[in-house]
RNA sequence: GGAGGAAUGGCAGAGUGGUCGAAUGCGGCAGUCUUGAAAACUGUUGAGGGUCACACCUCCGGGGGUUCGAAUCCCUCUUCCUCCGCCA
């Protein structure tokens, strides 16, 4: 959430920004304001009251250790009225507070001077790309009839077990799952990430600490005997690890990854874009988080777009990267980079990646600080971006890769992997 | 599941009704010494609200209660630890 000092002092400017988005926050804003302002007002009052009886309790004790019962017994007789003032007053105050809270809640973060005015995906800006996207034979097929052509996932199979949007990956395509994951993971601790090993269900403060809750609530699946979440990205738990922490300024970067399976209700629409592996219940996903400075946040969202990017060259995959616009960019995020692989036989792009800085945004919720080099506490930057998601990588390998006689595996992967071709 | 114990500042750990926001140690920061660093020594250092700045207020796991006054007493919830049972 945006902080309300910021919204003080920066009314106007936040109003702005909050345009890209294509919504008219200034009547949310001016109530933030307004509350705030009858907040602070009950707090003097209340404080006020507070200091005369503590005032008076002190002069009770006084009174009491030197003898003077009869003198101590006048005053208490005054305190009875100071004590329901101030529990009617306190009771004010929360509810202001609360009020406060929540309308602060529904405002989005304040995108990046770099995001283009939009109000869809087609307003999205490409900023690069690169890779040839290869000329395939004119009975090239999409990756849902090559997996069932080499008997590598089964989409049948998971609707028996589960339901729809829940494959089951056999043999080689398994075992292709396995080996990007170990790749995906091995790129990034070269990079200097530390791997970790997350819970994948979360308690309501994690969902609350990065922005899922209580906003997107219809997304995570939501097990409600023990009143916990199945993670819809590993950025979640991760995220969460710093939750309610007071770093020091020496302990940036903060730079971890984790491989885990995301959860996701999306109770979509189905169709030709939504099949096969374009959009699942449950997939798998190696994610990285770094946690920043203030004034190195961007270089480090400028470092985790080239490291995607370098693993992408690796793969040979043809791909984009599109800078999203307000319309498109997530709630919390400031600015947002979606990276694409051309899905050839589908003829279209694939989102396998998305970098996001939530500056403060999500530090806010979380309490996430460290202390600035005069020992004041501030809030830190918190980034992440999936490098990569499974499906449409393996779905991107399936299709660009086929030929006649099988689908040729990308070198790097074959060490992994233990083959060369799946036939 | 049964029986006990515990939860205090960045961390460890004292404090069991009245200048306790809290001893002490570690860590952090600043300085002395040093070519530099380490060590040693000296000083400083909880968080949040509020104020131009003070004052002042809140916070000792969460919530409620007793009391003029609660870290300290009572109730309740949550979490952790130990022992027993069960299980991977």
């Amino acid at each position: 959430m945006l902080q309300l000092q910021a919204i003080r002092e920066q009314k106007e400017e936040i109003i702005n920004a909050l345009q890209k988005r294509s919504i008219d926050a200034a009547p949310l804003v001016e109530k933030v304001v307004a509350l705030d302002e009858r907040r602070r007002a009950l707090q003097t009052r209340l404080d006020a009251t507070l200091a005369e009886s503590n005032k008076l309790s002190k002069e009770i004790g006084t009174l009491y250790k030197s003898g003077k019962a009869q003198e101590a017994n006048v005053i208490k007789e005054r305190t009875s009225a100071l004590k329901e003032d101030s529990k009617t007053m306190g009771e004010a105050l929360n509810q202001t507070a609360e009020e406060l809270q929540e309308v602060l809640y529904q405002i989005p973060n304040v995108p990046h001077p770099s995001v283009p005015l939009g109000t869809s995906e087609e307003d999205n800006e490409e900023v690069f790309r690169e890779g040839e996207i290869p000329t395939l034979e004119t009975d090239a097929l999409p990756h849902w009839e090559l997996a069932k052509k080499y008997d590598i996932i089964d989409f049948e199979l998971g609707v028996k077990i589960t339901g729809a949007g829940f494959p089951v990956y056999k043999g080689k395509g398994a075992r292709l799952q396995r080996a990007l994951i170990s790749y995906f993971l091995d790129k990034n601790t070269e990079a200097g990430y530390t791997e970790m090993q997350v819970p994948h269900l979360v308690n309501e403060a994690s969902g609350f600490g990065t922005g899922q809750l209580p906003d997107k609530e219809g997304q995570m699946y939501h097990v409600v005997e023990e009143d916990l979440y199945l993670i819809p990205t590993a950025e979640v738990p991760v995220t969460n690890i710093f939750r309610n922490e007071l770093l020091n300024p020496n302990d940036f970067p903060i730079c971890y990854t984790a491989y885990t399976p995301c959860f996701r209700r999306e109770a979509g629409s189905y169709g030709a874009h939504v099949r096969g592996l374009n959009r699942l219940h449950q997939f798998d996903k190696v994610e990285i988080v770094r946690v920043e400075h203030p004034e190195e946040s961007y270089k480090a969202l400028d470092g985790m777009v080239e490291h995607v990017k370098a693993i992408l060259r690796e793969l040979q995959l043809p791909f984009r990267i599109l800078r999203l616009c307000g319309g498109d960019l997530g709630f919390t995020s400031a600015l947002t980079y979606d990276f694409e692989v051309f899905s050839t036989a589908q003829e279209r792009w694939l989102e396998i990646s998305s970098v996001s800085n939530f500056e403060t945004y999500q530090a806010n919720r979380l309490k996430l600080r460290y202390k600035d080099e005069n020992g004041k506490s501030r809030l830190a930057h918190t980034l992440n971006g999936s490098s990569l998601a499974l499906p449409r990588v393996l779905a991107g390998i399936l299709e660009n890769f086929q030929t006649p006689d099988g689908i040729k595996i990308p070198e790097v992967l074959v060490p992994y992997c233990g083959f060369t071709h799946i036939d």
